[in-house]
DNA sequence: GGGAACAAACCGACTGGTCGGAACTGAAGG
DNA sequence: CCTTCAGTTCCGACCAGTCGGTTTGTTCCC
């Protein structure tokens, strides 16, 4: 068996360059280099750069979707989907976890393998966040915890840590209202 | 003289090649080949790859801001600033503007080159939009037209665009509510 | 004829990917 | 216990093609 570490270096080191280069210098050779392992041990564990950028966001999902359990354990019980989602993005956020960056290096080499991404994400937003009587309200707290979340893939944030959180927690608190519309 | 369309032709060029193909596929013989023009012609009207790239954000921000005027002139006179970022970001999000595009390709090949847009939007955040005794609600606002607009970027949006029009239209609607808080 | 505007061939470095083999493992067989 | 052998994991040289960029024309206009 492969080293069961390694695979996780490797996709640690794609995600370093990512950040710190700029998804267009994602190459092979340089996260070999970086992930200290040779060109032809990069290709033996990924054996095209496809699988490498699939593999990218498989661990996207997989360890947001871990975030988002871990969260929604420590939330009261009973609290909304769009609560979970935001707060998800919020720690996602404070940790400093580059993992959102395989968003951008996929996009930037293969847009299509974002479709199970893009897919699970509209899924979530359709069948859990956004209730039928308040879709557009729900959408937009979203929206707006996500592109909290994003704005810091343009590499160094508009906002600091501390305003971030700030609003995030204003969101959470906004989210916290749904529903008691007037009617 | 260059001829005056051409250096436009060109940027256009570019943004097409980012959104069919991924800002990774962006390479100075496809930008030749898609604006029509030899490599030489290319080079003698952009130095480097990076001047190109340059030119993409001073585009960019360049027809954001003439977006932004036109819109202002439509709104009410005396309305917020968070207003006039909302609504435009939501006619830059309906027109089919590849416009955005310059954002994740200066990013993915030359992240350093982002900081004039970066400052541009910090600023015109923190000294108009955000006023101080309402910045989280106005911030939180703000990203969430931010994040509406840029998820479009990860190519086949989550929302059709009747979708997206309604939850800009419900942003407006809070946005305008600013101010008006209990006490 | 001389510069502006572009074309086209060309260059070395780098790209994704292949290939033969080295180093190690564990099971089989004597 | 030693040998053999197949399988796994990784190495590093190598290949053909692509990259950003340079050089050398060519055309057109003053």
């Amino acid at each position: 068996m492969t080293r069961p570490d390694l695979k996780d270096a490797v996709l640690e080191a794609a995600e370093a360059i990512v950040v710190e280069a700029g998804a267009g210098h994602l190459t092979l050779d340089a996260v070999a280099e970086r992930a200290g392992i040779s060109k032809g041990g990069l290709m033996y564990n990924f054996r095209t750069k496809e699988a490498l950028l699939d593999a990218m966001i498989s661990r996207l999902i997989e360890q947001f979707d871990e975030l988002r359990q871990k969260v929604r354990r420590k939330l009261p019980a009973g609290s909304s989907a769009l609560l979970v989602e935001i707060k998800t993005l919020m720690e996602l956020s404070e940790s400093n976890s580059r993992l959102s960056c395989a968003m951008v290096a996929v996009n930037a080499f293969q847009p299509g393998l974002l479709k199970r991404f893009r897919d699970d994400m509209q899924n979530r937003l359709l069948s859990e966040i956004a209730a039928p009587g308040d879709f557009e309200r729900a959408t937009a707290l979203y929206f707006a915890a996500f592109g909290l979340h994003v704005h810091e893939l343009l590499n160094v944030p508009i906002l600091t840590r501390k305003q971030m959180k700030s609003v995030f927690k204003e969101l959470m608190r906004m989210a916290g209202e749904g529903g008691k519309r007037p009617g």
